[in-house]
RNA sequence: GGUGGGUUGGCCGAGAGGCGAGGCAACGGACUGCAAAUCCGUGUACACGGGUUCAAAUCCCGUACCCACCUCCA
């Protein structure tokens, strides 16, 4: 069976057939790092990088880019405001969201190429653009470029519309613009009011690069004039898609066969926004759970589902992905077993200039995607059929509720073996929980604290075991209080007592 | 005005003509000294009104409500 995505373009689910076989290029718009990123923001991470992990776990060698806008009218603005110099904001921003990124594991893309370094290539296309007669350096003087929306007859068509149906934009300076639709490819230098470090040199006079033509620029340079999927959020399918598959196509570039979208997440029926408070910014969420509960909770639904985000709903599936944890410490914490081919060692390595990614987390990657590894075919079926992650977790329930049931019934070996393909599971999800990308907590200190607690509640039970060997119930029940009082739940096991930090207060 | 999406049991969330996805919660049972954990069982849900069909949550028509995008928001 073959992977099957859908593409909003077409708006039907189809076959993905790459351009080239084996190889799968994919440019999914990042962030523009003006502010701490929210859920919101990493729910597209999240679920492009199960994409960028399937198509991997699928045999594909992946080139996936995901670009950084760092310079726009909101990071200069917002800098401004803050009186520090707009790259300076830009790269705290920048730095929050890895961070981010890193909490909830997602993988490093290929490349992850800035606005800010690559002014020459954007120069380069709106130059060709000019050139071909799809766009005009204003009238007015101003410096900016145009995109002539009127001269490309196929504008529209990726959303469907007709430019005459379009409300004109309520520009704040329509002056230099043929048509209010036209949208910018280069912003001219606005001296009173914009810092000198945010001008580039170019053949319109200094200024700097429309946001739409970024994307198209970047792609064109690290995937080829014609690659497989461009992703992002719904939000961005108009104008930011339509201008960039228009501009680039209008260039000659075939660009992206399909187009993939994630849903929103919203609160109480609200796109999330900073105008919500910051409650919903990564590091407050995580206080509250731990980033592979989070990534739980995201891959559970549809990318293309709405969520509604509620912390009710966040807490209830952490206790879920607790119960499979706990079952695969129960079968015995199996290791995923599986060699690592040549083939993906590969898939990872640099494709382009002869640069590799530069994150430390490579080698973790290259541990993490692995096709050897066999999945139960529901699953298979389950995330081929347009990355149905929802219909996969049920498949890796169905493991976990029939491993605990061979636990119980004594035979140790099925239920590892059930372990192991949940494991497997997990980990092409993103959702192993041994996976040593997953940032440590607390390093040695935590150990030996463990250690401590350890050696305490060693005794303590100990106690519990002569008081109920003597039949004292109460002085038994009394200890187990105790403990439970400390945050501490026991469980008595087979092989005795066990215990462990009550859920939901780590 | 244009374009796209949605409304599923107490809650969260799949599915897209015919065996009640899955999770959380609840209740009953097994296990346990009692618990916990685990397993087993328990639901006649698909916004509303029509229609098509042997069969509709799923297709068609209509209605209501909600949401997103319409020039620099994931």
């Amino acid at each position: 069976m073959t992977f099957r995505l859908y593409d909003t373009a077409t708006r039907e689910v189809r076959d993905f057939v790459p351009l080239e076989e084996g190889k799968a290029g994919l440019y999914v718009c990042g962030l523009t790092v003006q502010s701490e990123p929210h859920v919101g923001h990493v729910r597209s991470a999240v679920n492009f990088d199960v994409l960028q992990r399937w198509l991997r776990h699928a045999g594909y060698e992946v080139t996936f880019i995901r670009n950084v806008t760092d310079i726009d009218d909101k990071i200069l603005v917002k800098a401004a405001e803050q009186g520090r110099p707009w790259y300076n904001l830009a790269y705290a921003m920048k730095r929050e969201l890895d961070k981010a990124y890193a909490a909830l594991n997602v993988a490093p893309p290929t490349y992850e190429p800035a606005a800010t370094g690559h002014i020459p290539e954007m120069v380069e296309l709106i130059t060709e653009l000019i050139a071909r007669g799809h766009a005009y350096a204003a009238e007015d003087g101003s410096g900016d470029v145009y995109f002539d929306v009127r001269s490309w007859p196929q504008y529209g068509e990726l959303t469907r519309q007709k430019i005459d149906d379009m409300e004109a934009a309520e520009d704040a300076d329509p002056r230099g613009k043929r048509d209010p639709r036209d949208f910018a490819l280069w912003k001219g230098w606005k001296k009173e009011s914009e810092p000198e470090t945010a001008a580039w040199p170019s053949p319109w006079g200094p200024g700097r690069p429309g946001w739409h033509i970024e994307c198209s620029a970047m792609a064109s340079k690290y995937l080829g004039t014609a690659f497989d999927i461009h992703g992002g959020g719904v939000d961005l399918r108009f104008p930011h898609h339509e201008n960039e598959q228009a501009q680039s196509r209008a260039a000659g570039h075939p660009f992206a066969s399909y187009w993939m979208h994630n849903a929103w997440i919203t609160t109480a029926g609200e796109k999330m926004s900073k105008s919500l408070g910051n409650s919903l910014l990564i590091p407050e969420v995580l206080k509250r759970v731990r980033g592979i509960e989070l990534r739980y909770y995201l891959v559970a639904a549809h990318y293309r589902s709405h969520v509604e985000f509620s912390f009710e709903a966040l807490d209830e599936v952490a206790v879920g992905f607790r119960r499979i944890e706990s079952f695969l410490e129960r079968a015995g914490s199996p290791q995923l077993e599986r060699a690592v081919s040549p083939q993906l060692e590969g898939a990872i390595s640099p494709q382009l200039n002869g640069k590799g990614p530069d994150s430390a987390s490579d080698t973790s990657l290259s541990q993490q995607l692995n096709e050897n590894v066999q999945l139960p075919q529901g699953f298979v079926e389950a995330m081929n059929d347009d990355l149905g992650t929802p219909a996969a977790v049920a498949v890796m329930y169905d493991a976990v509720r029939e491993g605990n049931r061979m636990l119980g019934a004594g035979d140790t070996d099925g239920a590892r073996r059930l372990a192991s393909d949940v494991l497997a599971m997990l980990d092409v999800l993103g959702l192993n929980p041994h996976d040593p990308a997953w940032p440590t907590t607390g390093g040695s200190n935590d150990h030996q604290l463990t250690q401590a607690v350890d050696v305490l509640v060693a005794g303590l039970l100990e106690q519990r075991a002569r008081a109920r060997a003597n039949k004292d119930f109460a002085a038994a029940d009394a200890i187990r209080e105790q403990i439970l009082a400390a945050g501490i739940e026991i469980e008595d096991t087979p092989t005795g007592p066990k215990w462990s930090l009550e859920a939901g207060t780590t």
